[in-house]
DNA sequence: TGACACAGAGTGTCTTAACACCTAATATCC
DNA sequence: GGATATTAGGTGTTAAGACACTCTGTGTCA
C-alpha cells in the first residue's frame, strides 16, 4: 500500500543524491578552475592555453597535429585554430605544414613555451598542494577512482 | 642518507596525486556539463541561465536582487548583468527596480520561465540517473564527501 | 585515371564572457 | 547636515568561444 510511495521517495532520494554530487563536482571544478586561472593569468595563459603546452611539452619535438590537440583537450573547444593562433602569436608554438601530408599542421613549443611550462610547474605544484594538500593519499586515491567510475558510460 | 632522496620521490608522488585528482574532477565536470549542455540547448538555455531560473524558482515571488544571483552562482560570472538582459529577452525573467532601496533589481521568474524550470525537471533527472546511475548510495555519499572536503580552505 | 568521398585545417559571423570603468542611491561619520 | 565612502547596477570594449561553412589535399574505387 505504502510501495509506490516509498518507490517514489527513494526515487527522489536518489534523485536529489545524483544532482548533489553533480553539483558538488561542478563547484569543485569552478574552485580548482579559478585557483589555477589566479597561477596562470599573470603569464597570459588561460587553462586551456596550459594543458596545450604541456600536452605539447609531453609530445616532445615530434608535436602534435591540431587534431589531435583537440582530441586531447579535457573540455570540448571547436576552435583550436585561432587558440593556436594566439598562442603562435604570443610566441609560444611554433607550425609548420607537413611535408609528407600536406593535410597536416605540426605544432611544436617554442623554447619560449617550453620554458614557461617549465617555469609553471613549480607554481602549479605549489597551488596544488595548497588546494588539495589537506587531503592524505587514501582519500585522494579513492576520489580519483570514484570520479573515473563516475565518468564510465554506466 | 636517502632521505633526500625519500622525501623528493614522496613529494613527486603526492604532486602527481594532487594533479591526477584535480584531472579527474576537470575531466568529469567537463563530461557532466556536456551532458547537460545537449538536454539545455534545445531549449536555447545555457547552464548558467538554468541555475539562474532553478535559484529564482528556489527564491519564490520574493525574487533576488542582482549580487544575490552572481554570489549564488556556481562558476564565477562578472556579467550577471547582460546575462539577465538576454534571459529577459527571452521572457524567462522579469526586473523590477526595488521600491525601499532604489538602488535593488529584483528579479524574478516570469510564468514561462517557471514552466520551463519545471518542465526540465523530468530531462534532467533522466540524464543524471543515465550519468550517475551505475554508482550506487554509499559510493555517491562518498563522492559527495570527497569533494567537500577538498573545498574546505585547507 | 578521373570522379568522388573523406579527412585535416581554417574562416565568417554571431554570441558570450572578461575586464575595467561609470552612474546612481544609500550609509556613514565628522 | 553635508562631504565622503560604500554598495548596487549597468556599459564600452576587447577577447574568446560556438556553429556552420569552405578550401585543400589524400585515399579509393569504378
Amino acid at each position: 500500500m505504502t510501495t509506490l510511495q516509498d518507490d517514489l521517495r527513494q526515487a527522489k532520494a536518489f534523485t536529489s543524491l545524483h544532482e548533489e554530487a553533480f553539483l558538488n563536482v561542478a563547484r569543485t571544478e569552478a574552485v580548482l578552475h579559478d585557483g589555477l586561472d589566479r597561477v596562470l593569468g599573470p603569464h597570459g595563459l588561460s587553462l586551456t592555453q596550459y594543458n596545450v603546452v604541456r600536452m605539447l611539452r609531453g609530445a616532445g619535438p615530434a608535436g602534435l597535429c591540431r587534431n589531435e590537440i583537440r582530441d586531447r583537450l579535457i573540455t570540448r573547444m571547436p576552435d583550436v585554430s585561432r587558440l593556436l593562433d594566439r598562442m603562435e602569436a604570443a610566441g609560444l608554438v611554433h607550425r609548420v605544414r607537413g611535408a609528407a601530408d600536406r593535410r597536416l599542421v605540426n605544432t611544436t613549443l617554442t623554447e619560449r613555451g617550453r620554458a614557461l611550462v617549465n617555469q609553471l610547474d613549480a607554481e602549479v605544484t605549489a597551488l596544488h598542494a595548497g588546494q588539495l594538500g589537506h587531503l592524505n593519499k587514501t582519500q585522494l586515491r579513492s576520489l580519483i577512482e570514484l570520479l573515473s567510475l563516475a565518468r564510465e558510460p554506466a
